[in-house]
DNA sequence: TCATCTGTCTAGCGATGCTAGAATCCGGAG
DNA sequence: CTCCGGATTCTAGCATCGCTAGACAGATGA
């Protein structure tokens, strides 16, 4: 019986290492540098083994992503720990802001990548769902009359829009703070 | 000499016909689909005269790119003649949201593919300054003090937030419109 | 001790982007 | 009309990709 949960333990922590490696790897190199041959090398297994795991490469993409959620969920909770509701709501945007520039590859696994994940459905998994939820928890302390849910996706879209097209070098770096606060003034002016 | 005049004729046309052949096989079965052999299949040469038009696939997605940008900054200036700043807005935000809507491949040649165009550098292409132009020129009218410029790459970056999140299957179908009308009262709001 | 069975690896398939070298075509000189 | 030379196009192949079948090995339980 024992060595039944020994190997089950074993698989786990396996498949962790898949993941953590995956990431880190992207991290450093990128996605394009994730090939399967690089990633089974990478954890001294030969590639048969990761997909004893996952179905492919992008379940292995959309794994990382989803670590991506729990992370990114759990700061924005901690971001809106502030009193005033503008306050509130640049340290959300400034902490999901941060996010995206500390994680690039996290960031592109989990929102541009990796297609196959449920997103608004039934069967969306728990941290997706989390990260919706800390977004719009933070959002709707300055809803003020304005529908929170609508206004959360129209904040999460125009921070999105931001920072993807700063990243494919779309838009000068120079004035990325003066964007936001432009933004942020914006978004919180309740007519 | 006349024979190189029409060598020149000839490869001028056929340099469309690839341009022209990615695109509505992109448009048709996705960007999957267009791989150099595929595509040398459908203009009826073999593999090696795409390379002696394009240095590589990306070049070939970049030429597709610019000829979207040619046709959304027409798009766009047309979108603007319209008296009312609010309206001219709203026209302008409808008129960039249906350009992506009715070619999304193209659209993400533009904007989430093709990494090597150079974007805001003096070495810019022409069409990518037209429309970059054709933009600020629409959002100046209703800038009211706040700096045009900077107005403009926040309602780029927030429509194409929307846009490209909605395709992701990441904000629901539903509150399509919904979405877009807040958002623009966010933007015309002057406080 | 040995058969079984789970787990792992080697080797290979089809498809990708790209390219070297062979083959072919075409214009112009004799 | 013939034939040469140069440009052009194609055939064939390389390295790499994601993925998998079948051989192999090592641990498990009788």
């Amino acid at each position: 019986m024992s060595t039944q949960q020994r190997r089950e333990r074993e698989r786990a922590q396996r498949h962790d290492l898949i993941v953590k490696t995956a990431r880190k790897l992207a991290e450093s190199e990128g996605w394009d540098a994730v090939t399967t041959r690089r990633l089974a090398d990478e954890i001294e297994y030969s590639q048969p083994v990761l997909y004893s795991h996952f179905a492919g490469k992008d379940a292995i993409v959309a794994a990382v992503a989803l670590e991506g959620f729990t992370e990114l969920a759990a700061r924005l909770r901690t971001a809106t720990r502030t009193g005033e509701p503008r306050a509130a709501l640049e340290a959300l945007a400034r902490a999901y802001m941060e996010f995206a520039e500390e994680n690039p590859a996290l960031y592109d696994a989990m929102f541009t990548m990796a297609v196959d994940l449920p997103f608004g459905q039934d069967d969306t998994p728990e941290p997706l769902r989390d990260g919706f939820q800390a977004l719009l928890s933070g959002v709707a302390q300055f809803a003020d009359g304005r529908d929170p849910a609508l206004l959360t996706e129209v904040v999460w879209s125009a921070l999105h829009g931001l920072i993807v097209l700063s990243r494919g070098g779309r838009l000068p770096a120079s004035g990325r703070e003066a964007r936001l606060t432009l933004l942020l003034d914006q978004l919180s002016a309740t007519r």
